[in-house]
DNA sequence: TTGAAAGCGCTAACAC
DNA sequence: GTGTTAGCGCTTTCAA
């Protein structure tokens, strides 16, 4: 289980090719912009010679010498990235759809705990050539990199000194009030977040205006986090039909899914006795069963525009400091 | 947005302290198993040096002398890594893990497309110590792999000639019958894979024998892969208590899930009326309503495990060919 | 057309 | 206690 040589090196490409060191990495790169020169006989003895040997070029070698790793970093605070939710697999797949189009490689960092220094320590350390940095607030160590020689660019958390992509999320409570007046809802439940997150609070805000403009009735209702309704909310969907609200507007994807498990068990159906809508997912396919109606933040997108103005900071070039998305409403069949 | 200086050099440290660059790097590894030594006022000196221009000390160059680079790469075949399922974020979740333990990172290259020899090139340049390779059929890559210098394990794909990991499937049926046995069912509906997976067809027939050995009748039927159960299927479950199954087993997580909800939606209980058993899911948090009764694979154990071998490997220890794992019966609500 | 020298940042081995 | 030398694998610059 164990037959592992050396690793072949440009060196052993040139000796048994019979020829200079240099005139090997010439032959080998295709002349650059090197004077050197070589016959097209030398040229394929050298090449035979690295496919024999199975050469590949050293790429730590290459790093060293053109202060260049073509890796991009991976930072999301003081715990080891999780891919287990939708946000998550979502940026990752768009950070290495980026890296792809920009022949740069992703490098996830083990977590550093909330070692500072060490992370410091870790992030300039040269191994990567920038670093995309997920939300995490308060983390003095996205202040000091700010002050770093490394290129940082910030997904979904705005920095005064650092390119920054959002989502407007601000946007969705107005699609989601428009879209439900368009297929004749006039009666709307909306399940608030109880924890009063203020990005929660502000989204049920703006839909009760966005509503009130519209002209349609809004009742709220304040679900538990692991909770469900009510039974005097539940009371209330159950009544005769003209008198109840005909949607449900949830201020989380998962909140909903778990109210479309309680309206079933209670005999309600969906979409035909009531109709639920979601907020913010990103894009997963670990729940195929609902087609859910939602508000969704284009994470992906987001990640792969995220590696562009990396890269072009890296470049050297100017970049813009804030790039803000629209949420999307996606339409599914829960309503 | 780009104020970005020069990366401090250890030279550049050496400088500002007034000393050697050797001494430098003694007093800041402190003093390994060289010969020099440096009195505490130099030392101090140059820590305060270090600090004052927030030296880190260059990986790549590390990595260049030591002829490690203390990063483990992961391969998945020729498309990029996916982690938008169950399979692929608990794999992650592990390896990553298991580098932290190991003071490791982890690489993940960018697509290779079908081009072997690229494939090959990359994965072969030096940039990693060791490889953990997920399961992808008939690639010639990993079999030139096998031949090379690195070291590579495979998780989930026996390989003749690599340290692989692999879980026993085979033990799930088994455990399903004997738990429903003891909850006292006797009477089963098995939903089998229409498509026939040799895996699902494995399952199946392992199952209708274990259930035989314990008494249990068991009726088959043939779920779509997109569908649900057939009328005369759902027909059977809604007979008077003790002539129907009082629990259904599900060839696949996915399928139990659909299946839950199709049931609800005609007013059958679970699991008053019939329990639910699924398959092989991985872990996730995608999913938080239903807390489902199935049989899993520990994939983020045997990721985090892959690296204590792949580590091993690579300090030239010998180590298992083929690491078995058992599959769990996870008790959930739904039988 | 080819080879020699220097240097990227770092450390092990050996002087002094 | 501190400095010198050499070399990890590679490329660029210049000399033959």
């Amino acid at each position: 289980m164990s037959n592992k040589r050396r690793k072949p090196t440009m060196n052993d490409v040139a000796r048994l090719a019979g020829v200079n060191r240099v005139t090997a990495s010439v032959a080998l790169n295709g002349a650059t912009n090197a004077r050197t020169q070589v016959s097209e006989e030398t040229r394929q003895r050298i090449l035979d010679a690295a496919r024999e040997l199975g050469y590949a070029p050293n790429r730590v070698a290459l790093a060293l010498r053109a202060n260049r790793t073509n890796i991009i970093g991976l930072y999301s605070g003081s715990t080891a990235f999780n891919a287990l939710g939708p946000f998550g697999s979502a940026i990752l797949r768009g950070l290495q759809e980026g890296c792809r189009i920009h022949g740069q490689d992703l490098l996830l960092f083990s977590s550093f705990g909330r070692d500072t220094e060490r992370a410091m320590q870790t992030l300039l350390n040269g191994s990567i050539d920038g670093l995309i940095a997920l939300p995490s607030p308060n983390d003095p160590v996205i202040d000091r990199l700010a002050d770093s020689y490394l290129s940082v660019v910030t997904i979904a958390n705005e920095h005064a000194r650092m390119p920054s992509l959002i989502v407007e999320e601000s946007g969705g409570p107005h699609l989601i009030a428009q879209y439900l007046a368009e297929k004749g809802h006039r009666h709307i439940l909306y399940c608030g977040d109880v924890m009063r997150h203020t990005s929660a609070a502000h989204n049920q805000q703006a839909f009760v205006e966005a509503a009130a403009g519209l002209g349609l009735q809004v009742d709220l209702a304040r679900s538990e986090w692991k909770g469900s309704l009510r039974p005097e909310e539940t009371a209330l969907l159950l009544r005769k039909p003209g008198d109840h609200p005909t949607a449900v507007v949830c201020w989380s994807d998962t909140y909903a899914y778990r109210l479309i498990d309680q309206l079933r068990v209670q005999g309600i159906h969906i979409p035909q006795d009531v109709g639920i809508v979601g907020f913010d997912t990103g894009q997963s396919d670990f729940h195929p069963i609902y087609n859910l109606t939602t508000v969704r933040a284009p994470w992906q997108e987001v990640a792969m525009i995220a590696i562009d103005i990396l890269m072009a900071t890296t470049a050297g070039q100017e970049v813009a400091r804030k790039t803000t998305f629209p949420v999307e409403l996606v339409i599914g069949n829960t309503v």
